[in-house]
RNA sequence: GCUGGAGUGGCGGAAUUGGUAUACGCGCACGACUCAAAAUCGUGUCCCGCAAGGGUUGUGGGUUCGACUCCCACCUCCAGCACCA
């Protein structure tokens, strides 16, 4: 019979429905995996081929694992707030919640052509009260630990998106999701103290079972730097003239190199430095309003300004105060200066010139004394270095010639006090105990700025109070569930479309019983997507999740596949997993022990597919044309899973071929075995099943398509050598493995059947084809077994004639022999 | 600039405890079937050469009986971070 996938696909799809075939049942007593794909936003646009190549990969990892003897979770579900969703639907003009309904129904139906076998008994969806309910509980939790916190630090204003951002929301200083400039923009807000946990999230990396450049993304972005903070006194021009007098200022920096204190000529303030608040310093300052203005150019513009003006440095003289170096006792002059950034560290440096690039150029720019202090070792002598100050010993030419430029190794330490002589590295903490300095360790992750100002997300569950300031809502009153309102656009003043829904805002205090008012920003995309992996071990009991009965059972994530997201949604789930941990409600320090990251599928162009450009490929269409199983072997024969790789509806027509030639073959099964496709069928079970385990989804299907080219060439096939055959094939295409267990007269589903097993002994027995090789190059080759010893090796390539003529009659110098692979015999 | 990863046919790519480079697929060419086309099947397809043979894994060196694989230097591309002191 012909091979119809559509009806094929059809058919398959009701037999596992019927049998209910991917229920997860939690207590199977079998050895679980839980099998997790990062899950969708739904968008309006629908999916394009790119986007189930994930899904199918989970799909064949657990279809397999089950066949393996695994109880398996693979669920499936919706992260449907934030503003995409937001957008979409003022856009389209309908509330967001028909609009996410619409796109979710829409999705369901494209991932049902494709044959996947998720569990939709645990569907969620982020948006449902009843799941953000625990959204909410986790919020509540951390406000309890002292983990969520209030603040009205500047934060980064996105003008087109109206609303605030975390830093992680910004590409450089540009809004990620719409690509605007962003402003510096004071507002009240809560904020999340993921700082907290930036060691353990950067050790316990070393734990995970995760592609390098992620791991390695995530330790850039937390950014950890040791060094130490240094007090810098300061003169002002009142004392400058006198005597001594009592401290008035002082500057703290921080600094990685605190060996290269010695050489610290000049501090340095950012504008945004809390010292220009001082009326001390204002008083003090000769040119006060050179610097006001200064501060204020800078302050007002954008850090991507400060950039775009590249290397050329900026910056004013404090006249008329002075810092001392805690080192020298020298008076060295104070800047301010753009290049040193307010929040990072204490928004203030020591200038080194001659060991920092920056520092170099600054001083050359305002004509700053350079004063090296660190060589690197064997440019200077034991002897010269003993004997005090080098630029005495070498006189002011050799001192010009050895001195131009900056080194910003470690080295050997001169004009250092007591510690000249020494080495850079291991002087570094004597040198900061000497000063009175501490030890500190400092981070480029910021907290997690939590308030948005939009309607489409999860309420804060905050009631504020006069008397009693910001009162957690009873856990007994969660969720706290968004008012319908007529207008949700968001109002750009920084107030949430909410402020102004009265009857929602005005409630009672649960402390005092006196009037509140309700939080009206509301929650991250990212909420939702910090928690769900837990949700789907228990989808429909809140309680039971957070007394972390089920999560011993299915905890942490197995296997985690998606792509994007290398730093985002990972580093806050990973950092919402570790309170959670810390508090027991999991048992594990980190939710997702191994992370495969998919390349993307990028158009037949070459470019990325959009609606805008017009080169999105729908699924629906390929699977109308080619069928499902076929399009999903293409996905993963496309390339390595983790390449980005253009869609080719060329190459597509290979797998199709491939799909049908097994179908065809099916009528070349014979009741005899064929022996001679028994060692390459152990070799394929072998091969697809290590491959499956490490993703290496093109190899396995290219050993398949090996399989059948030579039982093809044979012309049949044993029964029993078939049924291991479509059993290895079942899990990249379900339907047509279905059909063909059917065909072949098996009962029930080939996808509840056991993975077939290989033989150890017959891969490694029997002959082998040994190449013999004469100087390193190919002459020919024998057949021999993998126990052969050198010497019938040898005698038996001797009567090729290649070999001989080869070796042009000359006796062997030297004989490399490895069994079972290579004789190389050198002349 | 720093960090991580990668450079193999016309294309996607295979092979790494060092052991037949170019598996598998696409494309292309020729042939069979056909009145013809599509589909299908067969043969060929890294480069030079009629052949024997020689050359070839970004470039240049090195180690080795033997290097896509290891070492050194350089070039290119992709990704993350980027005046983070």
């Amino acid at each position: 019979m012909a091979y119809d996938h559509k009806k094929i696909e059809k058919k398959a799809q009701e037999i596992w429905a019927a049998l209910d075939l991917y229920r997860t049942e939690d207590d199977t007593g079998r050895e679980k995996k839980y099998i997790l794909d990062m899950f969708p936003y739904p968008s309006g646009e629908g999916l394009h081929v790119g986007h189930p190549k994930g899904y199918i990969a989970t799909d064949i990892y657990s279809r397999f694992s089950r066949m393996k003897g695994f109880s398996v979770l693979h669920p499936m579900g919706w992260d449907a707030f934030g503003l995409p969703a937001e957008n979409f639907a003022l856009k389209n003009k309908v509330h967001p919640r028909a609009a996410v309904e619409k796109n979710i129904a829409h999705f369901k139906q494209q991932l049902a052509h494709i044959g996947l076998d998720y569990d939709w008994t645990r569907e969620i969806n982020t948006t449902d009260p009843e799941y953000f309910h625990w959204t909410q509980w986790i919020f509540l939790k951390m406000f309890e630990h002292g983990l969520a916190f209030q603040s009205d630090e500047p934060i980064n204003w996105c003008p087109s998106c109206m609303t605030g951002l975390a830093n992680e929301d910004l590409e450089g200083n540009v809004c990620e999701r719409c690509g605007t400039v962003v402003e510096k923009k004071r507002l009240p807000q809560w904020v999340l103290k993921i700082t907290e946990y930036a060691d353990r999230m950067l050790a316990d990396l070393d734990t995970l079972d995760w592609p390098e450049h992620i791991k390695e993304a995530q330790r850039n972005w937390i950014g950890r730097s040791e060094g130490a903070e240094i007090r810098f006194e300061v003169r002002t021009s009142d004392v400058l003239t006198s005597e001594r007098t009592s401290d008035v200022l002082n500057i703290e920096v921080f600094t990685t190199r605190p060996d290269t204190l010695f050489g610290a000529t000049y501090l340095v303030l950012a504008p945004e430095h809390p010292l220009f608040q001082n009326e001390g310093l204002r008083k003090s300052l000769r040119n006060v309003k050179k610097v006001y203005k200064y501060i204020q150019t800078a302050v007002s513009k954008t850090e991507i300004e400060r950039a775009a003006e590249g290397k050329q440095k900026t910056g004013i003289k404090l006249e008329g105060i002075a810092a001392i170096n805690p080192a020298t006792k020298e008076e060295i002059p104070v800047y301010v200066a753009d290049y040193v950034l307010g929040n990072y560290g204490t928004g203030a440096i020591m200038g080194v010139p001659a060991h920092d690039e920056r520092d170099f150029e600054f001083a050359n720019q305002f004509n700053i004394k350079i004063s090296p202090v660190v060589f690197s070792a064997g440019s200077v002598s034991a002897g010269e270095i003993a004997n005090g100050e080098l630029q005495e010993i070498w006189g002011p030419e050799r001192w010009a010639e050895e001195w131009n430029d900056w080194y910003t190794h470690p080295g050997i330490l001169i004009n250092s006090g007591e510690f000249s002589g020494k080495h850079s590295e291991e002087s570094k903490w004597d040198i900061v105990a000497a000063v009175g300095g501490k030890r500190v360790t400092r981070y480029k992750l910021r907290d997690w700025v939590f308030s948005r100002q939009r309607y489409w997300g999860e309420p804060i569950p905050i009631i504020h109070c006069e008397k009693c300031g910001a009162v957690a809502v009873p856990y007994e009153d969660l969720p706290v569930t968004l008012p319908e309102v007529d207008h949700y656009e968001p109002t750009g003043t920084g107030e949430s479309p909410l402020a102004a829904i009265e009857s929602w805002v005005n409630t009672t205090c649960p402390k005092c019983g006196g009037p509140g008012k309700r939080e009206t920003n509301t929650m991250p995309q990212w909420a939702g997507s910090s928690w769900y992996y837990l949700r789907f071990m228990d989808p429909h009991n809140g309680e039971e999740l957070v007394s972390g009965k089920k999560e011993k059972y299915w905890a942490p994530v197995d296997v985690y596949v998606g792509g994007d997201h290398a730093v985002r949604h990972l580093i806050y789930a990973r950092f919402w997993h570790k309170f959670l941990y810390d508090i027991s409600i999991v048992s594990t320090p980190e939710p997702f022990k191994r992370l495969e990251f998919l390349g993307f599928i990028l158009a037949e162009d070459g470019r990325k597919m959009s609606k805008r450009l017009g080169n999105i490929i729908n699924p629906d269409d390929v699977i109308a044309e080619y069928g499902a199983d076929a399009f999903r072997v293409y996905e993963m024969f496309m390339g390595p899973f983790e390449n980005t790789t253009a869609w080719s509806t060329a190459s597509i027509s290979g797998t199709a071929r491939f799909i049908q030639r097994v179908w065809n073959f099916q009528e070349r099964v014979s009741d005899k075995p064929n022996v001679a496709l028994g060692p390459l069928l152990n070799e394929t079970i072998r091969k697809v099943e290590k491959d499956i385990e490490v993703f290496k989804f093109n190899t396995a299907v290219s050993q398949m398509m090996i399989f059948l080219n030579a039982a093809e060439k044979e012309g049949s096939i044993g029964k029993e050598q078939w049924l291991a055959y479509i059993r290895i094939l079942a899990p990249f295409a379900p339907h047509i493995a279905e059909a063909l267990w059917e065909e072949a007269g098996k009962e029930g589903s080939i996808h509840a059947a056991a993975w077939p097993t290989y033989d150890e002994a017959l891969l490694l027995s029997n002959e082998r084809e040994i190449v013999v090789q004469v100087s390193g190059r190919k002459r020919g080759s024998v057949r021999l077994s993998a126990e052969a010893s050198e010497a019938e090796a040898l005698n038996e390539a001797m009567k090729l004639p290649t070999v001989t003529a080869a070796l042009g009659g000359k006796e062997p110098s030297r004989v490399v022999y490895v069994p079972g692979k290579i004789l190389n015999i050198v002349r």
